[in-house]
DNA sequence: TCTGGGGTCCTAGGACCC
DNA sequence: TCTGGGGTCCTAGGACCC
């Protein structure tokens, strides 16, 4: 289908020069997924998250929403607001199925869009003036096409630029007011009006990269709301932010937002982390990192990818959490090679107390065959056990290319269970594939037991 | 029994090179 | 003999986004 067979109509809206951005985002993605694929959910509180102890919600049906449940909440809290919730752990190869279904029907409409996250895109219809194209009447017939061929809806912004695009899809979307949800006109444009009220209007809190650290630092300051930030100093702004920042929002504060639409973005690293139902000490926490080490290699070795760059991160139980990274003058995707580094790096680490959470990170990323370029700078090996770990890593990423080769093989044809370490099989292993928002129910029933030891 | 897991970007200090 | 400034890489931590 040719983009000006259905995106253009006559001259409705704004001209492409006026408001050449949108931002497409899918209405309570992962919930909405799971009342597709289960009928049965319709019109009942449904969230996706981490049911256990230490879960959260990464995502909640309007239903949800009414009694207050939000993501990002403990799960437990949520429980509290609304007993009857449903909490499914999350599919995430179905949510990565519908993304990539979403960006297919972006892309009819145009290639120049950024990707935020599975539910979210950037466009840049700038290009488009030839075809004719109008964009309210673009963002309509993309939200029609959603809406009919995934069954999903979602909210669009049409805009001059990301910050207010981006801010128009919220007001595109349905709310939840008072308890009663409002239904929202689907695609929302920004003319100067709106944009101008908006900057009169919006607390800080509203904008891109204003979380609830700087907030608060905004709100030492006396800067509550986005019209304050235009009266305040580059020069104090920057003091108290950072240079970076603090250009970010005087840009914003002016109703400017010079970030472009970055299309095909790539990934820049890549981990696997777990908190875990009952906290770890000592050994445990090397064997959680030798499996977590095997979840980081296999999706290098499924992008072709190698790693430069391995980091262990570990959070405690007073919440406390410190990273360690270690930089080789080779890639590695093997599972050995990589649970060697984050051995050694965890080495320097006091496992003695108990550790709720670890990770195991891979950057730096080479393409395959691009293994022995970097050789020129020497490795900072911090003492003698770390260089000895770094050597081995490098002779197995040698050695066991071949046993790792086949192993993925059987992986793939009999689905990942098929062929583990003994040393996965114990319950660290079977909490893997309950949730990816922290430990089930299950985990927490069960938690007293503890990962067996070896 | 409060606060996950996937990421991105920024900052700051030290090492090293030119 | 003392000392410069820019650039890059590495490491650790922090904030933010979805």
């Amino acid at each position: 289908m040719k983009p000006s067979d259905t995106w253009n109509s006559a001259s409705e809206g704004p001209s492409l020069a006026e408001a050449p951005i949108l931002h497409v985002d899918l209405d309570a993605f992962f919930a909405s997924v799971e009342v597709l694929d289960d009928p049965s959910l319709r019109g009942r509180p449904v969230a996706v998250g981490g049911a256990g102890a230490r879960g959260v919600i990464a995502s909640a049906s309007y239903e949800a929403r009414r009694y207050g449940v939000t993501s990002g909440m403990p799960s437990v809290t949520a429980l509290r607001r609304c007993s009857g919730l449903v909490i499914r752990p999350g599919r995430f190869d179905r949510y990565e199925e519908l993304s990539r279904q979403f960006r297919g029907i972006v892309e009819d409409l145009t290639h120049r869009y950024e990707a935020i996250g599975l539910d979210e895109v950037f466009c840049d219809l700038s290009g488009l003036v030839r075809l004719g194209v109008r964009p309210v009447p673009a963002a309509r017939a993309l939200r029609a096409r959603v809406i009919e061929e995934m069954h999903l809806d979602c909210g669009i912004g049409v805009a001059r630029n990301k910050l207010f695009a981006k801010l128009a899809s919220r007001e595109a979307k349905s709310r939840v007011v008072a308890g009663e949800l409002v239904a929202g006109p689907g695609v929302f444009y920004v003319d100067h009006e709106t944009e101008a009220r908006w900057l009169a209007e919006l607390p800080v809190r509203a904008l891109w990269g204003v979380g609830p650290a700087t907030a608060a630092k905004l709100g030492q300051l006396g800067l509550t709301h986005v019209r304050d930030l235009a009266r305040v100093s580059h020069a104090d702004l920057t003091a108290h932010l950072g240079p970076a920042l603090a250009s970010t929002l005087s840009s914003f504060a002016r109703g400017e937002d010079p970030r472009e639409v970055v299309a095909d973005r790539r990934a820049k690293s890549l981990g696997h982390e777990q908190t875990f139902a009952r906290s770890l000490v000592g050994d445990e926490v090397i064997a959680a990192a030798r499996v977590h080490a095997g979840v980081v290699s296999r999706a290098l070795r499924e992008r072709h990818q190698l790693a430069r760059t391995i980091s262990v991160v570990v959070r405690f139980d007073d919440r406390e959490s410190l990273s360690r990274s270690q930089s080789l003058a080779f890639g590695v995707d093997d599972d050995e090679a990589i649970f060697r580094i984050a051995e050694a790096l965890l080495a320097g680490v006091d496992t003695s107390r108990a550790v709720r959470l670890l990770g195991v990170h891979a950057s730096g990323f080479l393409a395959r065959g691009e293994s022995e370029v970097q050789l020129s700078f020497a490795v900072a090996a911090a003492d003698e056990t770390r260089q000895r770990a770094l050597d081995e890593s490098r002779a197995r990423q040698v050695a066991h290319a071949a046993l790792r080769d086949a192993v993925d093989e059987v992986r793939r044809r009999y689905g990942n269970e098929a062929v583990s370490r003994a040393s996965e099989l114990g319950e660290l292993a079977t909490q893997r594939g309950r949730s990816a928002f922290g430990p089930g129910l299950d985990a927490l029933s069960d938690g007293d037991e503890g990962p067996d030891r070896r």
